[in-house]
DNA sequence: ACTGGTAGCTAGCAACACCAAGTACTAGCA
DNA sequence: TGCTAGTACTTGGTGTTGCTAGCTACCAGT
């Protein structure tokens, strides 16, 4: 989706896949096809697998490895209670960022009307 | 505000900066104590000052050069059509990832209240 | 033997916001 | 005159992050 949407999901990429662990534990080659399908076509595997580790070493999730049928085990995170209590101040963050920038949209809207 | 906020700031502060110069010209000092206002109380003017050098570089903004009374002579920044057109796409970026979080924070909590 | 799907890992890179310090101009006050 | 404070802009270095581009490993079907 171009470079705009790379540097936007500097930050709430993380927030997505905690978001999506909260909903129900996942692996990363599920979250992976999860964000695809869900219209972020161009997230590439690696990216997640690094935000993964990231977020196990900080101690957000619990992690616990499942024998797959069709190839290497799976290492499946689900979020605990540190993660749920990071995962409430994103959304913290998020929404004071959303509402700062819906107004803003909102003025630079009417400007632009009153200049034409 | 914390580190989240830091990272979430990663491109969506130029396009709030744009979106401030679509509502009307300003300059960077202005601009840092108009964020300021809006409660981005820790943004510091060194990122400002970088963010307008760079969005200035690409051809975003056309520059003028005016004395002031109080200091040094202030560079008024304004958007002109490329930037305008950048503008449109950057709406465009945060609109659905604001759609994507919207949707999966729904679905997060009612995730949580079956858990309950 | 080979391809393709599943599953995870990693080294190097570029972009960005932050930090910290600096320059320069003006006004006011002792 | 010397000092402080407010205005206004600049710059070098740092840490975090997502992307690129590879790699290993396991299994099923051809």
């Amino acid at each position: 989706m171009g470079k705009q949407m790379t540097e936007m999901l500097k930050g709430t990429l993380e927030g997505i896949v905690l978001a999506l662990l909260a909903v129900r534990p996942a692996y990363g080659y599920e979250i992976t096809a999860r964000l695809r399908e869900q219209g972020f076509a161009d997230i590439v595997e690696g990216t997640v697998y690094a935000l993964l580790v990231r977020i196990e070493r900080r101690g957000l999730v619990d992690v616990e490895k499942v024998p797959s049928e069709k190839g290497p085990p799976r290492k499946v995170y689900s979020l605990n209670t540190p993660g749920r209590e990071y995962l409430e101040d994103f959304w913290g963050s998020w929404g004071f960022l959303a509402d700062r920038l819906e107004q803003l949209r909102r003025e630079a809207d009417r400007a632009q009307e009153e200049g034409t």
